[in-house]
DNA sequence: TTCTGAAAGTTTGAACATCAAAATATTTGA
DNA sequence: TCAAATATTTTGATGTTCAAACTTTCAGAA
């Protein structure tokens, strides 16, 4: 076992770009890049999924998720909804093919925390998740007032 | 707290994006990006800054690369460097310049894993490098052999 | 009611990042 | 000696992203 600092450097520095690549390489679907992929996700995922609030939650500008969605659009993986309520609005909805996609996107999730689940003993994996919930409210403290 | 799955999805899917971002905006350099810092970093951590072998280490070509360092040596963080040993080769060197951004970089990520090692108890540390030990060769083993 | 400013999206132009393929120079091995 | 392999760079194309300009629509004040 290493020592402390050196197991989270190396977590830090590494761990996460290796499952974004397994990510990529498991969901790598033809025609599709893994950033358009994450925008389907964003979309089948929202409560309310319209332009802005996705643009929010995938970290980008409207601008650009706008341009996202028109290509996907293309490819037949998105619909632009607009609605009375608000005409200003945009409402981004899936096709049948984008859920086909998302679907095999949480079994990819599910399987890979089946085999984290898989790796260690019940007591371990109790304070793991614990370690892991303050480690990530704390970040997501952080992120949300820099 | 959660439930174990819902917490590791949680980790996967939010808390290293979070920590991504806070990286990119303590260490956004004028006129540097995140990925030029990132083969800054490489090029001063690597053994051997060949081209081809820093390109492995980025998960980029080769080509890639040597179109960023090209622009790295105009702003004056890196010099190629050749020898006669193989003149093919191409040395990568880090200015003082670059060694100064490279400190920023280590002490930003000491002072993450500072962070998070003053927030949990010491059994509990030792418990979650144990686990993320186990996860990082895990999918470390995985990368290396899909 | 009629403006005016704010809000929601889209378009556009520029800057990067990245790749594959072609090109160059050098080394290695038969 | 020469063909194949290796190391790198260049080039052209594609994708991602942003900021800024623009259009349409809404909501509140006068």
């Amino acid at each position: 076992m290493q020592t402390a600092h050196a197991t989270l450097n190396q977590v830090l520095v590494t761990l996460f770009n290796d499952i974004l690549r397994i990510e990529e390489r498991t969901l790598s679907a033809p025609g599709l890049s893994i950033r358009e992929i994450h925008v389907i996700e964003a979309v089948c995922e929202a409560p309310d999924p319209r332009m802005t609030l996705l643009a929010q939650a995938l970290h980008v500008t409207a601008g650009s998720l706008s341009v996202a969605v028109s290509t996907l659009e293309k490819k037949g993986y998105l619909l632009r909804e607009k609605v009375q309520q608000d005409r200003r609005a945009t409402y981004i909805r899936p096709t049948g093919k984008a859920l086909q996609i998302q679907e095999k996107h949480t079994l990819f999730h599910q399987e890979m925390v089946e085999a984290v689940i898989g790796l260690l003993p019940k007591e371990e994996l109790a304070v793991l998740v614990k370690a892991l919930d303050a480690v990530d409210s704390y970040f997501s403290q952080k992120e949300t007032n820099p």
